[in-house]
RNA sequence: GGGCCUAUCGUCCAGAGGCCUAGGACGUCACCCUUUCAAGGUGAAGACUCGGGUUCGAAUCCCGAUAGGCUCACCA
């Protein structure tokens, strides 16, 4: 344990464009962390990559940290004493600790150019060698190093590390791992632009920013050697490591990635980043709950909760080391589950966006009405648009007549029906959901049908669909005139 | 290919040597309810990768095999 004693966690993504879904549960389970402890937890920008940066990436990102409700006590936006918390403006500090590893003979210059190194890795991999950078200039001779100064040739500064022996990491949740010395290269540290690579800029921020534990992808686990290499150069204290297992495809095919876009069961494409759920409808609410149950579970075989509640139990046991298939479709049940916990209103002030979105003009008290129709029949906020967005459309558009003829019926049983249900309907005055139903359901012992074949098919006479609101309440709603005129279209479709 | 990690129902999780004839959830299927579509209720099918140890006793510990994953950049 670190002694500096207090709890402090930090989520550090590089700007590169908006935030992968994975990423959200690695800032979500240090934020969790940090304030199970009642730690701090950090927001702190890697964007040392200057081909990669993309300046539109920092605003989506704390958008998707907001929206997910993630709050963070320094960074971007909040502060801090140990800033500045975006590390191209820490470059001195880098160059600076780069230097004294230089000084004490813990790193060494290297003076090959990036294509040099390119070439002497397709020559390695021709002849099926390990790839990795041969170590030529770390027995470079005082002349030679002095002639590539004098020549003022760039250079990169590379972790002079150990040639034999092993590095023992320790991490929490993967337990012991060791690593042979003799399988590591000598990472750069400092790239030939004076920026820092991940491994520098990791140690020195996480030290100098007082980090506790560092919860991070697996995806890190292989340089773990070569960090624990580092944070010994330095003679500074280890922060505790927590790899994070990998989100998979939901095949568990590979792990999720734009580049590969995961698909469902039904074909879909499933969605990658954050910014993506978030337009396609999901709840914030249930993007967290999914999110902290999976990696980690609540325990107790409950699926739903608080998060304040799952914060109390979040104390970085418990956390799963394998990797594992994303589960969509429990995340759509998750999130139809947090639908249906919304008031109405609520609701209904969530539906109007997507709908807009969709190109419908919403009126506001139809949508107060479809509102609770819809809450029980919707997974996003989004499949309201398929399922009741016919409601603010101003044009009807009939169903097709084979979709309006239900099971063991036909054109013209199906043409009766409608034509006995239209008049028995217009002479409704009380124009209500029970009313009509009232009215209507006799129809079938007199027409030897089922509720389910004369409900359906005025069904996908009135909406058009045939998964819809349901039937007398979507007449209610549009009134009337609009349900004969409706009805006197499909019996027109029956000829 | 080298290194490392992992391994319980189709999927996500529970299970820290006897509470396991392995529990929950999603999904699937059946039935009930019902105003058709949903939601809700009840129930069913469904797993400890394999092989060796250790132990009185192993899903749980160890070893090996197998499989999957991550990673091998002047990207993070």
């Amino acid at each position: 344990m670190n002694s500096v004693g207090s709890i402090r966690t930090r989520f550090a993504p590089s700007p590169t464009g908006s935030l992968h879904i994975g990423g959200l549960r690695t800032a979500l389970f240090n934020w969790m962390f940090a304030r199970h402890f009642g730690g701090q937890f950090l927001l702190r920008i890697e964007d040392t990559d200057q081909t990669r940066f993309d300046p539109t990436a920092l605003q989506t990102l704390i958008e998707a940290m907001r929206w997910a409700g993630l709050h963070w006590d320094e960074g971007p936006e909040a502060g801090g004493e140990l800033g500045p918390y975006v590390q191209s403006e820490r470059l001195p500090l880098y160059q600076q600790w780069a230097n004294w590893l230089v000084d004490n003979d813990k790193a060494y210059r290297a003076y090959e150019t990036a294509e040099e190194l390119d070439r002497m890795r397709k020559e390695q991999q021709a002849r099926k060698q390990p790839t990795g950078y041969n170590r030529q200039h770390r027995y470079l001779t005082p002349d030679e190093r002095a002639r590539f100064e004098a020549e003022g040739r760039p250079y990169v500064v590379r972790l002079k590390l150990p040639l034999e022996g092993k590095t023992h990491c320790e991490d929490q949740v993967q337990g012991k791992v060791s690593f042979d010395n003799a399988d590591l290269r000598d990472t750069v540290l400092l790239k030939a632009d004076g920026f820092p690579t991940y491994h520098l800029a990791h140690v020195v921020d996480d030290h100098f920013m007082r980090i506790s534990h560092v919860m991070r992808a697996v995806e890190w686990l292989p340089s773990l050697p070569v960090h624990w290499q580092l944070w010994e150069a330095f003679g500074w204290e280890k922060p505790v490591y927590l790899h994070l297992p990998v989100m998979l495809n939901p095949n568990g095919k590979g792990k999720m990635s734009k580049r590969n876009p995961p698909v469902d069961a039904q074909g879909n494409v499933i969605p990658v980043m954050v910014h993506d759920y978030i337009k396609d409808g999901y709840l914030p609410e249930a993007i967290v709950n999914f999110l902290a149950n999976t990696g980690w579970s609540y325990g107790d075989d409950i699926e739903i909760f608080d998060i304040q509640d799952a914060i109390k139990r979040f104390d970085g046991s418990r956390i799963i080391a394998a990797s594992a298939a994303f589960p969509v479709d429990k995340l759509k049940w998750i999130n139809a589950e947090y639908i249906r916990k919304l008031t109405p209103e609520d609701l209904a002030g969530r539906l109007r966006k997507p709908l807009e979105d969709a190109g419908l003009t919403v009126d506001e008290s139809v949508l107060q009405q479809v509102a609770p129709l819809a809450q029980p029949r919707i997974r996003t906020l989004n499949d309201v648009v398929a399922l009741a967005g016919f409601f603010f459309k101003s044009e009807f558009t009939p169903a097709a007549a084979e979709s309006i003829i239900q099971k063991k019926m036909d054109t013209a049983s199906t043409k009766v029906a409608l034509q006995r249900s239209h008049a028995l309907i217009a002479d409704v005055d009380d124009f209500t959901t029970q009313a009509l139903h009232d009215t209507v359901q006799p129809l079938t012992t007199e027409l030897g049908l089922n509720n389910s074949q004369l409900f359906g098919l005025l069904r996908v006479a009135v909406t058009g669909q045939t998964i819809s609101t349901p039937t007398f309440e979507t007449m209610e709603i549009i009134g009337k005139d609009e349900t004969l005129r409706r009805l006197s279209i499909s019996i027109g479709l029956m000829d």
